[in-house]
DNA sequence: CATCAGGGCCCTG
DNA sequence: CAGGGCCCTGAT
């Protein structure tokens, strides 16, 4: 399915200081989806609010410490302005631009580790342009397989069930709704080459409809609880909740696992060694960033992809992340 | 040509 | 609580 989107509306968000525009929108770590376009300064996406698609065109006219985003909002139907407010609100958090990291930062400036990350990397945010579901059906396109193959499942299944949404000259795919995938058959899934994920698709997507999984209640959870609710969606084990708690739902204060590769990119990036067992990264930063440990280890993190990103030869990192 | 591992999870014993 | 199996594909 496709839309098009040609009425607009521009809004001028002041984001709360220090916002790094891009370093909080485009994550390097990410693999290349057509869920999103970015150019440096510039950011499409599309999304699904109250059961309607819309297209956002987001542009960086500010500074880090003086931040400033021009928001174009792109849409079929005339918004009411309660609904509009609401959507506001939404993109806010979507793009953590009213998330306040005084503290972060007042706490951290002089961590031996972690600030020179903050210098290079100041204002950065999660951001959370997908709704929680969409996410989850990422993380099931990550399980278990190499990323080139991740590219091509997620390609196909949005082809034939996302919805294209064309707006100010771009093209983005969003994600289907957890209803429209329950009702689809594992051989027609199969058919795209997902594998045994098919299963997990709609396995998933009916545990979600069963368990009537809110994000908008999960994220006023503490993160503990919205982490057992999390688990209990069939196909969401603790890789796939934590990334669900950090990068949908903007928890900070958690980092209880290590896939094996994450493990090796953060013993060099940690202590310089090829393997520290992972038990021991995980209390080494918990120790340390205690409740803003995963947006410090965040930092430690895309600062590596950004620098392999922009080209530059880290040997020992080439073969642990593998395009 | 065959074998295998890969950015987890479920299920079983 | 450890470990096998899962789809498919490119790399070896």
């Amino acid at each position: 399915m496709e839309i098009k989107l040609v009425k607009s509306r521009q809004f001028v968000i002041k984001p709360t200081a220090p916002y790094n525009f891009d370093a909080t929108l485009f994550k390097p770590s990410h693999y290349p989806d057509p869920l999103k376009v970015y150019e440096p300064g510039k950011y499409w996406f599309a999304m699904r609010f109250e059961d309607k698609i819309f297209g956002v065109k987001l542009v960086n006219c500010g500074s880090i410490d003086d931040p400033k985003v021009n928001l174009k909002l792109f849409y079929k139907e005339r918004l009411s302005s309660q609904k509009l407010k609401s959507l506001l609100d939404e993109l806010k958090f979507r793009c953590e631009f009213d998330v306040d990291l005084s503290e972060f930062y007042d706490k951290f400036a002089n961590d031996r580790v972690l600030s020179p990350f903050l210098r290079r990397w100041r204002g950065m945010h999660e951001s959370h342009t997908l709704d929680l579901y969409g996410l989850l059906m990422i993380c099931i396109f990550l399980q278990n397989t190499v990323i080139r193959r991740t590219v091509q499942m997620t390609r196909a299944m949005l082809e034939k069930y996302g919805t294209l949404v064309k707006f100010d000259g771009r093209e983005v795919f969003v994600f289907w709704t957890p209803e429209q995938l329950a009702k689809v058959s594992e051989e027609e899934l199969r058919k795209l080459k997902v594998g045994y994920r098919a299963k997990l698709f709609i396995k998933s997507s009916r545990s979600w409809i069963a368990e009537r999984i809110n994000e908008f209640e999960l994220r006023k959870l503490q993160t503990n609880e919205a982490r057992k609710r999390l688990l209990r969606i069939y196909g969401v084990g603790p890789e796939t909740a934590r990334i669900l708690l950090t990068e949908g739902l903007g928890k900070y204060d958690i980092f209880d696992h290590v896939a094996p590769w994450q493990q090796k990119i953060l013993s060099r990036l940690l202590f310089n060694k090829p393997l520290v067992p992972a038990s021991k990264i995980i209390e080494y930063a918990n120790k340390r960033w205690d409740k803003w440990v995963a947006l410090a280890v965040h930092y430690i993190w895309e600062d590596i992809f950004w620098r392999h990103a922009r080209g530059e030869k880290i040997e020992w990192l080439d073969k642990e992340i593998r395009l």
